[in-house]
RNA sequence: GCUCGAGUGGUGGAAUUGGUAGACACGUUGGACUUAAAAUCCAAUGGCCAUUACGGCCGUGCGGGUUCAAGUCCCGCCUCGAGUACCA
């Protein structure tokens, strides 16, 4: 090859000067090997459980390791939080900037299916791999920490809090969650009566008598009503095919997502988390954090809480009929009752079955059928339609004693609410809808109002009309009557309702938490926590079982031996010592819900973190990641935080005080363009008028004017081996789009190579340098060689000295250099404090531009620059503070302080505008008044001109600001 | 539909409390250095009209308004993005 010449080849002294020559240059690839190298052999970033220092927690949501590895969208986040992290440090904090892997997961226990590879050995691989480019990129994290949900050593904590849910309930009145043994001692002593508790709705009242004489089989199912975790029976998608039970997005039209094979709603029994015992208190919390305004919107609508009244209706008796059942609705305007014209439930409602008629049977059975074979998606996608039908039974009104039909509709949900509306066509639009496509009467109970077009929805503007005894009051006063009078009857009540639903807790999946359950005649029974963890056992195969249980069914030593403790052999179950263990598995969001807390200690065997670690650290200061787990795992980990703080076992109800969502990075795709029906590409300028197929080109093929690789491509794709490329002044351009960055649309940009060709400091300033971190923005390499030119400057600044050797000048810097290093110290603390880092940069270049054009080799500016500068290119940065004389870590350094004493400026160049538009500037001295600075700008020549002989009618004067003058 | 964001040069973006719109970069053009390329350095770069100027007009999605002054505040729209979805 010709650039890689041996310099053995050369005279020792061409050899040598060559030699110093590279050494003195900017060897990014030496320099962040050295310095990454330093880091972990010093433990540089090791966080300490006891300090004097004040705390600071700076936490990133972690990966999934994920086969693919890292693209440059995924550090974007990690690049913030690391320069934040360095920053609180050089401030003085001691920092807590931990790092682990999400490492239970769905990919690769579909590989495992694939290939038999155990998804342990997989997910090691790919930490493996996320580890190094981590490492490349030059992270401060603490690695003694890190957390891996997959291990034992952690998942044992994971099924430890499960068995802690186990044994609570949620005092309504204390407000907080209690020990079952309190519930238990209430039982015994009064009976449920008074217990105001977080329970399934169908939970019974009994006496203390009752529960005393209950068997201890039956003690445990009704137990189960009241814990916080407690398995039910839950309506799922099941997949018979795939033996799973699938999420709402993994159907695509009424068949799975993954194979096409139908899909049936099944009644399963599996474990919840009964997390809406706190909804309110998830609502509450969300004001005493600072997060952004979107994602606490997003928890908010999901936990939905609508203030109403629940109301119970009777049906009439009838002659093929003769009992009265009860239908209690869920009403936000029980101000409305009144104005029901008829009623309606949700075709899965069990009253349906009983209530309706033998004359409507058919029709109804036909509706309950259809309606079930569409999936809930279908269901409400599809909003145009009104669907229905009457069931030929009859509610009387509690207050009119009218007949009210009762009739069952799809738009009403079998999950929300209690299954039943109270349908007041007048007040609602989907009632009226509905009322106007069956021909159902609409009365009209609110004064002054048209209801001939449209519903009449509008609370603050309702004087309420024909309705007896609230007729001429407001929505307020009339909502107030009307449930004391409710509340008289004993036919209902004021109640708040949330949207949240209780949050299913089993996988049919392998990869995942084992619960540390057995089953004793189909009890469930927790294992001691201090036999934890319980391992998952091996498998032969990943797949669900030939009987339709989940994976671990496969497992031939799944049982629990109560006498030794211990995982034994399947063929031992004898259901008296001997007891099978549960079949199903964790969900992902399990192990993430609490693993904050748990890189405070994470070594602890004894506890989940010791009370000296959680009082030190107490929270997280700083979260940063994406607004796409809002109602996921941010909603369940601030649920489980909860109910940590109830129990006293964490010392803040909400773990993270402030979070950021960083914004995605996009992909820039690159087509090419084949004109229709034949085999020849068009270069992007030929286009015009032509009729062309748009095919996405790998964006690695592409340069920086978006110019195609020709060869390249055809060799990337064989079957256009042979076509044609028209090209347009010798090149070959091809069209670019912003699109989400992905395989498929091969726009996938790799941080390897840059750091490659670039380096890591190249690549943070860069991520940085984009636009504002809360933003979405598109992905463009080319764009890097502006900070890398910048490297190079800040680089040359410091090797001034012969041969571009090192050189920092002893002598007293300059006005002028201390006054661009502190305008510039008072920048970029601002811009760290405000998440700006995209503007940093920009003064960083701003700063050695001057610095450069202004010679300064001054110790006294150019050693605090590099410490400002070190949190975001880290690399040079401890290169140059070594270089300066130091032998200890940059971070272990001081962060500049600003002194505004070196900004005071004593004139200032005005601007001089008329009518609002600036025309010129004047500088004038800062000491002026406001008199001298309009005697002045008035009798300058150049106002003069401007005014064109009228005179000014007015002039503003700002001083320190502008100058205004009104014509 | 609802909720939340966002619309500024060819591109990414800046303008922190209303006060010089386009900082800093990329790209482009011209020049210096070089046999050449890379790298580096210098200059120009919102549009239009003029080029006699230290010149004029227009310009922050659109239409109004408040103000001496609006990218920024108010009212009404449009477009794009994200989330959510018949929530009674």
């Amino acid at each position: 090859m010709v650039l890689r010449f041996s310099l053995s080849g050369i005279t020792p002294i061409f050899a040598a000067i060559a030699r110093e020559r590279i050494r003195m240059k900017y060897d990014f690839r030496r320099i962040e090997d050295k310095w990454q190298e330093y880091w972990a052999k010093n433990q540089t970033f090791k966080a300490e459980n006891n300090s004097a220092k004040e705390k600071f927690y700076v936490l990133d949501m972690f990966p999934y390791p994920s086969g693919a590895g890292l693209h440059v969208g995924h550090p974007l986040g990690y690049i913030a939080s690391d320069i934040y992290s360095r920053f609180k440090r050089l401030k003085g904090f001691n920092v807590l900037h931990p790092m682990g892997y999400d490492s239970f997961g769905l990919p690769a226990e579909q590989y495992a299916i694939q290939t038999g590879q155990h998804p342990a050995i997989t997910t090691e691989t790919n930490i493996k791999r996320y580890r190094e480019q981590l490492d490349q990129l030059g992270f401060s994290f603490d690695w003694s920490r890190e957390v891996r949900t997959s291990d034992p050593a952690y998942y044992k904590w994971t099924q430890w809090i499960f068995i802690q849910l186990f044994n609570s309930w949620y005092d309504q009145e204390a407000d907080r969650a209690e020990d079952v043994s309190v519930l238990i001692e209430r039982l015994s002593k009064e009976g449920n009566k008074n217990i105001k508790a977080a329970c399934d709705d169908d939970t019974p009242v009994i006496t203390a008598s009752e529960w005393n004489a209950m068997e201890e089989e039956e003690r445990e199912r009704f137990l189960l009503k009241y814990r916080l975790t407690y398995l039910a029976d839950t309506e799922v998608n099941w997949c018979p095919a795939l033996g799973t039970v699938l999420a709402n997005d993994e159907i695509v039209n009424g068949v799975s997502e993954r194979g096409g094979h139908p899909v049936v709603r099944k009644k399963m029994t599996q474990w919840s988390m009964r997390i809406t015992a706190y909804a309110q208190r998830l609502l509450d919390g969300l004001q005493t954090i600072d997060w952004p305004q979107p994602l606490k919107d997003a928890q908010t609508n999901w936990i939905g809480r609508s203030v109403g009244a629940s109301i119970t209706f009777y049906t009439e008796p009838t002659e093929e009929n003769n009992s009265s059942y009860p239908i209690e609705v869920f009403t936000t305007r029980p101000d409305t009752l009144f104005g029901v014209s008829f009623m309606t439930l949700a075709p899965e409602h069990p009253l349906v079955e009983k209530i309706t008629t033998k004359a409507q049977k058919a029709e109804v059975d036909r509706y309950v059928e259809a309606s079930a074979k569409r999936s809930e998606r279908d269901r409400m996608a599809d909003v145009k339609t009104i669907t229905g039908v009457f069931t030929g039974a009859y509610v009387k009104h509690p207050f009119s004693g009218e007949k009210v039909p009762v009739w069952i509709g799809d738009y009403v949900l079998a999950g929300y609410g209690t299954g039943a509306v109270m349908s007041v066509p007048c007040g609602d639009q989907r009632d009226y809808d509905f009322a106007r496509h069956f021909n159902i009467p609409i009365p009209n109970i609110f004064e002054g109002v048209d209801i001939s077009e449209e519903a009449f929805a509008d609370k603050e503007n309702t004087v309420i009309a024909n309705s007896d005894f609230l007729n001429g009051l407001s929505y307020k006063k009339a909502t107030a009557a009307i449930i004391k009078a409710l509340e008289e009857k004993g036919i209902g009540k004021g109640k708040v309702n949330y949207r949240l639903r209780d949050a299913v807790f089993s996988r049919q999946r392998y990869w995942g938490e084992p619960f540390p359950v057995y089953y004793v005649n189909g009890i469930p029974k927790m294992i001691d926590a201090k036999h934890l963890p319980l391992t998952l056992p091996e498998v032969e195969k990943y797949l669900p079982t030939e009987t339709g249980e989940p994976p671990l069914g496969n497992a031939t030593d799944w049982a629990w031996d109560t006498k030794t403790n211990k995982v034994v052999s399947n063929d031992r179950i004898d259901h008296k010592e001997v007891f099978p263990l549960e079949l199903n598995t964790m969900p992902g969001w399990a192990g993430s819900s609490q693993y904050f807390n748990r890189y405070m200690d994470p070594l602890n065997d004894e506890a989940i973190f010791s009370n000296e670690a959680i009082s030190y650290w107490q929270d997280v200061d700083l979260y940063i990641g994406g607004i796409e787990h809002a109602t996921g795992h941010l909603l369940y980990s601030r649920f489980w935080q909860k109910f940590m703080y109830d129990k006293g076992w964490v010392v803040k109800d909400e773990y993270a005080k402030k979070l950021i969502n960083q914004g995605m990075i996009l992909g820039t795709s690159a087509f090419v363009y084949r004109e229709e029906g034949t085999n020849r590409f068009l270069s992007r300028g030929l286009t015009e008028g032509k009729k062309v197929d748009p095919i996405h080109a790998d964006v690695s093929l592409v340069n920086a004017s978006d110019e195609l690789d020709v060869e390249g491509f055809r060799e990337w794709r064989p079957e256009f081996k042979d076509a044609e490329f028209v090209k347009e002044k010798g090149v070959f351009q091809v069209g670019r789009e912003v699109e989400k960055m992905s395989k498929s649309k091969y726009n996938v940009v790799n941080p390897d190579a840059i750091c490659e060709e670039y380096g890591a400091d190249a690549l943070r300033l860069y991520e940085m340098f984009l636009g504002p971190l809360e933003q979405s923005k598109p992905w463009n390499t080319a764009g890097i060689t502006g900070v890398f030119a910048f490297l190079k400057k800040l680089w040359r600044l410091y090797h001034s000295g012969e041969h571009g050797s090192f050189y920092l000048s002893e002598n007293e810097p300059d006005q002028q250099a201390l006054k661009t290093l502190h305008k510039t110290i008072k920048k970029v603390t601002e811009d760290i404090e405000d998440f700006s880092f995209n503007t940093s940069v920009s003064t960083f270049m701003i700063c050695v531009n001057e610095l450069s054009s202004q010679k300064c080799h001054a110790r006294g500016i150019l050693e605090p620059l590099i410490v400002l500068i070190s949190p975001y290119a880290p690399h040079i940065a401890e290169e140059l503070w070594s270089k300066a004389g130091h032998n200890t870590s940059v971070s272990h350094a001081e962060f500049p302080e600003f002194d505004e004493k070196f900004l005071v400026e004593d004139q200032k160049e005005y601007p001089i505008s008329f009518n609002g538009k600036m025309r010129f500037t004047l500088t004038l001295p800062l000491d002026l008044s406001k008199e001298e600075i309009e005697k002045r700008v008035l009798g300058d020549e150049k106002t003069q001109s401007q005014l064109g002989g009228k005179s000014a009618r007015k002039v503003i004067v700002v001083p320190g600001k502008i100058v205004n003058i009104v014509v």
